[in-house]
DNA sequence: GCCAACGTTGGC
DNA sequence: GCCAACGTTGGC
């Protein structure tokens, strides 16, 4: 099993509206980077555990977990005309976009800010942490996995 | 709102 | 294939 982080903007798509949808469930539309579109392409399997983690807020951090529940496929939302990811060079029938889907599974007992993470070395390595890093869907280590789960029951 | 870092586009 | 121009991300 792998684990990830993946970023949402709160007033856009936040962990609370992930946990509302029906099945607390969704697609992760709109990535548009080849990097991040790879990961979810072929990288992410069923089962995998996901940060959600949100980004460029008051506050930047890691909320709540999910589970991925879909693994790639196509996403839709490219090829139709009306649909705010849009991306008119997307040939439907050579899909150029893909997505995965993700199931809520728990808020964390509080928000592990940026910052936090920032302060502790044995992140030092972290993608998330790396200077101008700006893929939203990171793979991420079972170590700092771990890690970062046991800074929740910390204060 | 600013701006650094990065990715993409398109002329040549 | 180079690279300047442009657009986006996202912390601050």
């Amino acid at each position: 099993m792998n684990y990830w982080l993946m970023k949402s903007e709160p007033d856009v798509f936040g962990i609370d509206d992930l946990a509302n949808r029906p099945r607390k469930t969704d697609h992760w539309e709109g990535v548009r980077n080849y990097q991040a579109r790879n990961m979810m392409r072929d990288e992410m399997k069923k089962g995998d555990l996901v940060f959600f983690y949100h980004s460029n807020c008051k506050e930047p951090g890691i909320v709540g977990i999910a589970e991925v529940v879909k693994e790639g496929y196509p996403d839709f939302t490219a090829v139709d005309p009306d649909a705010k990811y849009y991306d008119p060079k997307s040939d439907p029938d050579n899909p150029r976009w893909f997505m995965v889907d993700i199931r809520y599974k728990r808020k964390l007992k509080r928000n592990i800010t940026l910052q936090e993470l920032k302060n502790h070395p044995q992140l030092e390595e972290m993608l998330l942490l790396r200077k101008g890093n700006r893929l939203s869907v990171l793979p991420v280590s079972k170590k700092h996995w771990d890690f970062i789960l046991k800074l929740e029951n910390k204060t």
